[in-house]
RNA sequence: UGGGGUAUAGCCAAGCGGUAAGGCACCAGACUUUGACUCUGGCACUCGUAGGUUCAAAUCCUGCUACCCCAA
């Protein structure tokens, strides 16, 4: 019997999974991965990815279901691949995607290796996306329930990666995993959905960066598009391109960050309208494929997790690098962010945003 | 110590005798495997201050205070 590791983070869809994947034929074993340890113990209740304290959860669900549930502790990984980066980013005045980080170093890394060391072929996460296997490899595909859709955070995926998951949800809508979860008395069918950053649980991101990098965010100026001087900042790590809260300045209408400038400490505001760009650049491009498409290429893109893609076209300028046009402008395109490309229901590939001209 | 003007929430600002619009900011929820955006809700028992007129004043009158402008 084929021998597969399940993710188990707790929640109502990485147990869901476990089920299907039981039900599929496979052997499962669930494993729960420690990812970093929690501010504080009493940090309430809801769902996530990986927090730590819902390992018990999972416990309780893999007990329900049968199967054997150990602990990965991955902190040390974590820390080093996440959360540093997590910081880097930010100090560099950009806006990482913590989640991108974690998958491909974590959840499709280092997990992989501990699926290795258990002879299990294949590992199984809760994510709502297809991968299909043909002629010319496997296909990475969005789920059937669009609501729900998640191949956004997984277009760092390779073709050794991809044929090794197993992803039981991508058929399923929410409320079908939900039922499918009430019908195993599962303790967590009716959890809360989400979360922030897991290893930010109160939302404050800025405190954990200054715990862990030591340092305090260096105070500047808000000036406008044209460089005339609006207030004084907190430190640009707590800016982000778009951001509307928070900011204190009163201008007699919305006022928006434009953009952030390091080299002069200074936080860039204007209007809405200010925030629309056609293109911007994209680096560390993977190609889901394995083999980066010649010329240019139309597709729909995506710029962040909750975006509507749009069609754009991709130009190549390196092999890792491409520029990215959209048809049409769109709203606070954002360094640190990824941007993914889609062929319809077909994930081509992605990587993340360097630059906005 | 000549004259004129303005004083309404953190900021801007309506109101011009009938019992405090709106915008920005802020706060709380919703949404969400990232940061954001967005949406919904909340936000001046009080109108620089002290008196007066009136059934009734932020709105009229008087004193005071602060700031602004012009002229010296």
């Amino acid at each position: 019997m084929k021998k597969a590791l399940i993710a188990m983070s707790g929640g109502v869809d990485s147990s869901t999974a476990a089920f299907l994947a039981i039900e599929q034929g496979y052997s499962c074993i669930g494993c729960t991965m420690k990812l970093y340890e929690p501010v504080r113990a009493d940090i309430p209740d809801d769902a996530g990815c990986c927090a730590p304290d819902e390992s018990a959860d999972a416990r309780k669900v893999a007990d329900a279901l049968g199967i054997p549930h150990g602990t990965f502790d991955l902190s040390e990984l974590f820390s080093e691949k996440v959360i540093r980066k997590f910081c880097d980013s930010y100090r560099a005045g950009k806006t990482p995607n913590p989640c991108i980080e974690c998958n491909r170093c974590l959840k499709f890394g280092a997990l992989l290796d501990c699926a290795d060391k258990l002879g299990c072929e294949k590992i199984v996460t809760g994510h709502y996306a297809r991968i299909e296997e043909t002629d010319s490899g496997y296909v990475l595909k969005k789920a059937a329930d669009p609501a729900k859709d998640q191949s956004y955070v997984l277009y760092m995926l390779t073709q050794a990666q991809l044929s090794r998951v197993l992803l039981p949800l991508g058929g399923l809508s929410k409320p079908q995993v939900r039922a499918v979860a009430e019908q195993q008395g599962f303790v967590n069918a009716h959890k809360k959905e989400s979360q922030d950053i897991c290893f930010v649980p109160d939302g404050d991101y800025a405190r954990i960066i200054r715990q862990i990098t030591g340092e305090e965010p260096v105070p500047g100026d808000f000036v406008d598009t044209e460089g005339r001087f609006l207030g004084h900042h907190e430190g640009l790590i707590h800016y982000t391109v778009g951001q509307r809260r928070g900011l204190g300045i009163a201008i007699g209408k919305p006022a928006y960050v434009c953009g952030l400038d390091p080299e002069h400490n200074r936080v860039i505001i204007g209007s809405n309208e200010d925030l629309f760009r056609r293109s911007c650049t994209v680096f560390g491009v993977n190609w889901i494929s394995g083999t980066p498409p010649q010329g240019s290429l139309r597709c729909r893109a995506k710029i962040r997790y909750r975006h509507p893609e749009q069609p754009a076209v991709i130009e190549f300028t390196d092999n890792d690098t491409v520029l990215l046009t959209f048809d049409a402008p769109q709203r606070a395109i954002t360094p640190g962010q990824s941007a993914v490309f889609y062929d319809g229901d077909i994930v081509l590939g992605g990587g993340e945003i360097t630059r906005v001209p």
